[in-house]
DNA sequence: ATTGAAAATGAAAGTTAATATCATTTAGCC
DNA sequence: GGCTAAATGATATTAACTTTCATTTTCAAT
C-alpha cells in the first residue's frame, strides 16, 4: 500500500466516523506516509513545520492517534522513553534491531526465523498469526 | 537461577563495581527476585513498603536500574506508558507465545532462532545483547 | 573500636513526553 | 451565507522517570 492508497483509507475512515478533513491533518498524514523511519512526534512535527510552520504539536499528536486507531500506523516503544510510529512498510512485515546506546533502529527480515517460530509454536499447539521480534544491542558505531 | 543465587550475583556485581550493600537495596532486590510477574516500580514500592514503610521511591528506582544494568532484570514496555521489570525466569531466558483469544501464555526457547538472530544482526553491524520475541496466535483450545 | 571518605538514602525538585483543556477558527451541510 | 459540530493551536495538566541535595550509612584503613 503506498501513500496515496493510505490517504484514501484515512479519508474513508474519517467519513465513517463523521469527522471532517482538514489541510493540516492531511498534510501530517501524508508526511507520515511518505516517511520510512520510525518517527517520533517531535520528529514528525519538525518535518511538518518546514512547510507549515504554524502547525501545533497537539494536532500532530491527535493525527497520529487517529492513524494508530485505524491501523495505518503502529505505536511502538523501544525503551528510550519515546513512542515511535511505524509506517506500514511497503514490503510487508519486518523485525527491528535497536542500538541501546544511540537508539538507532535497523530493520531485517529472516524467513528462516519465522519458520522456526511456526514450528516452535506448533509443538505447543499454537497457531501463529503475528509476532514481534526486537533485538537489542550495539550498532557498529557504538560497540 | 533462584532468588538466593540472584542475590549472590548481585552481591558480586556490587563488589566489582565498588558499591556498598545496604539493607534497603537487599530487601528490594530480594522482593523483586521473589516476584513472578512483570512488576512496575509503583507495584514493587508498594510491596516493599508493607514491611519497610520508610523506603523511598528513588531507592526502588535506583535498585531496579542497577538490576537491569547487571542483567538480573529486564525492563519492558507493553505500551501502557509504564516500564515493567521482568524477573529472569528460573529456567533461563525464554520467549512468549500468547493466545489472542484466551490470553494464555506459553513459553519456549529455541537456540537456533537465537543463532539466526545473531547472524542477522551481524550483517547489519550490530552486536546483540538481548532480545524480545513474542508470538501471537491461537492456542490448541481456541484455534 | 574509631574514623574518614565514598556511597546510599529519602524527600523533594526537575525533566520529559503524553494527554487534556479551552477559546478561536474552520469545514461542510442546510 | 449561516449554523453546528469538529479541528486547531496554545497552553495547562498529568504521569512517569530522573536528578539533586542534605543527611545517614557502609566499610576500609587505621
Amino acid at each position: 500500500m503506498d501513500a496515496v492508497n493510505k490517504m484514501e483509507v484515512l479519508k474513508s475512515y474519517l467519513e465513517t466516523k463523521g469527522l471532517k478533513s482538514t489541510a493540516q491533518r492531511d498534510y501530517i498524514a501524508d508526511t507520515f506516509f511518505k516517511s520510512n523511519t520510525h518517527i517520533s512526534l517531535d520528529e514528525l512535527l519538525k518535518k511538518v513545520k518546514r512547510k507549515t510552520p504554524n502547525i501545533g504539536y497537539a494536532t500532530v499528536y491527535r493525527t497520529m492517534k487517529l492513524l494508530t486507531e485505524c491501523g495505518l500506523a503502529i505505536a511502538r516503544q523501544f525503551g528510550d522513553g519515546q513512542t515511535r510510529y511505524e509506517n506500514l512498510p511497503q514490503g510487508g512485515h519486518h523485525d527491528h534491531i535497536i542500538c541501546i546506546k544511540c537508539s538507532k533502529i535497523a530493520e531485517f527480515h529472516n524467513q528462516k526465523i519465522e519458520q522456526l517460530q511456526m514450528e516452535a509454536a506448533k509443538k505447543l499447539g499454537f497457531t501463529v498469526v503475528n509476532h514481534k521480534l526486537e533485538l537489542y544491542g550495539y550498532c557498529s558505531e557504538c560497540s
